[in-house]
DNA sequence: TGCCATAATATTAACGTTAATGTTAAATCC
DNA sequence: GGATTTAACATTAACGTTAATATTATGGCA
């Protein structure tokens, strides 16, 4: 069914391995005779099978990416950042999701070796038995997207998430908050633990008391912001001042006031996270903290590329620069 | 480095091939020899290694997606539904973007085909030039997703999205609008040429004249329904009714009508297409004609391993069914 | 002329696995 | 008790490619 060198070989009359070295245009195959395979080749529609090569070399061209939900637009986004780089470089990306499990965590990481990937991408969970010892013990390179793992850290490529959490709330104290909601995200995520940790820093750097009934953790979802805000106000709990785990959060947040008659951002304002691409086109333009998503995905890959080019080189931990978007939702806005 | 067949084969006095049958768990192995085996295979931590298995038995376990853009909401929950279904069969996926581009997508097809995946998820791009008949001569298994080719119809799976755009303009009409706005996918998009005859019918159906210029091509993206929105209405262009391609559009174009102070949907009523996970949590939250995302990716990769297993079998389209979604955008509205 | 370098090609081996055969000894059968 | 089956393993070959190592003819040079 398929061509192979070996059919190359019989019709061309040269051996399976001239032609293998004409196609891949090494020196010691003479031009005609480049030629005549290459014309060949592509007359019979030959494509050169993959698997073959890569038990050969030793080499896949293939990397793995371990997501935690890839339908998430925040993580679609780094994706096709990764996906773009990848491609670029001739590398093809496996993508696989983990749902936050670190079960299927390993087992991911277990099965994309298993394929041979030349490297892994992870965006792992932070647990208490998570997966870091293991991780650790891996032979091939890896890298670490828009989190962290204990230890670890020189893998990772991130943004400075946590200044820019304390960043926000510093706004909120500055402008006279005193009950500010942080609707976190999931604890056995780093980004929850970077930007919950950054609220407390920033109320402790105000000398402010914290009131841990208002930090809510949530699963970083639409329905999440909805519903907790929702509950609160039920509950006539005063809020002036919202800051989201993510984009999401926020919009089900906003959701939440919209239906209460809450206006933003006189009565609250709100700041999110991640800034993503609807985010400014909101009826309330979404003020957020804005993640260079792409460029994260594709530092991330070229990143891991240099690892795999160079296997002996030293991890060093990398950031790219997040910057507050004062928008609508907030009182201060740009012009 | 990496444990191998023989590396366990020595170690436990067996041949590779009784190692190899253990581990597969074939029954001319004798229990307490895969017992032992196992054990030791679990205590040096053997891997198989899937390019050398793919090699021999000609199955990587692994499928080829090709998508537009990942990073649309709207794909990345489709390829969602893709990697859950692939991942609990057994399955994996190879991800890669077209961005549109018949020659990217003739590109992956050739190097996912050469990495010998088991089928094909295809989302191809509609042109005067487009893949059909390359595709229609692959000989691995295919399926086009939330899409179609001429004369391929029978590969695809998608939902009913003539019938509802249809609908959906049918209910302006029928609401007295004569100024309907379609903000028209890309004309390379199957989608596109469906919706935007649905518009077509309809107004044909009710004998209406259409007006030419109410119909926009966009990209499909956030910005497009804002910028057109935008000139329309800097024009002075009457518009009391707005279908978009898609709920990325329809969000661009409800910040354009707030900005210009059109009141939704009492002036301006406005649906969308896909129903996105946002789309309903809205300051308005927007009417839409909702896809279900999962189930469409999700019965994409049962239909395509349905031929995998059975490549004989013959293929028939399959569809999912949408549905209107009434919710503040429009008049009308659901409990 | 004879020797050596070189260009161009061929042959052989290897990657790690699984499938197809072989082998051996014990168990079964009449 | 000898032939036959069967359980449990071993040996060999193969998947399609590339790398390492021959081989052969040609030309240059002393």
């Amino acid at each position: 069914m398929a061509v192979l060198l070996k059919q190359l070989a019989a019709a061309s009359g040269y051996s399976i391995n001239t032609v293998s070295r004409a196609l891949r245009d090494k020196d010691d195959v003479s031009p005609e005779t480049k030629k005549k395979i290459r014309a060949l080749a592509a007359e019979l529609g030959y494509v050169n099978n993959s698997v073959a090569k890569s038990l050969r070399t030793g080499k896949t061209n293939t990397i793995g990416v371990i997501s935690a939900d890839s339908s998430n637009p925040f993580f679609a986004e780094v994706i096709m950042g990764i996906e773009n780089a990848a491609r670029a470089s001739g590398y093809h990306i496996l993508l696989t999701n983990t749902e936050e499990s670190t079960e299927r965590e390993r087992e991911a990481i277990s099965v994309l070796l298993g394929k041979q990937v030349d490297g892994l991408l992870l965006m792992p969970v932070l647990q208490q038995h998570n997966n870091g010892h293991y991780i650790k013990s891996l032979d091939v390179p890896y890298i670490i997207v828009g989190r962290w793992l204990p230890g670890l850290e020189d893998h990772s490529v991130m943004s400075d998430e946590y200044e820019k959490a304390k960043e926000v709330v510093l706004y909120f104290l500055k402008n006279g908050h005193t009950d500010i909601l942080h609707l976190a995200g999931p604890s056995c995520v780093s980004s929850s633990v970077d930007r919950l940790r950054g609220y407390r820093d920033a109320y402790a750097e105000a000398h402010m008391p914290i009131q841990e009934e208002l930090i809510i953790e949530t699963k970083g979802h639409l329905e999440d912001g909805y519903h907790e805000v929702s509950a609160l106000i039920r509950n006539e709990r005063k809020i002036s001042a919202i800051f989201a785990f993510n984009d999401l959060v926020a919009v089900g947040a906003l959701r939440a006031l919209k239906e209460s008659g809450l206006k933003v951002p006189k009565e609250v304002e709100v700041i999110g996270f991640d800034d993503l691409n609807f985010s400014k086109y909101l009826h309330l333009s979404l003020s957020s903290v804005s993640i260079p998503k792409k460029t994260l995905g594709t530092l991330a890959f070229k990143t891991l590329l240099d690892h795999i080019e160079n296997p002996e080189a030293p991890y060093t931990k990398k950031t790219v620069a997040s910057r507050i978007v004062f928008r609508e939702t907030t009182l201060e806005q740009e012009p």
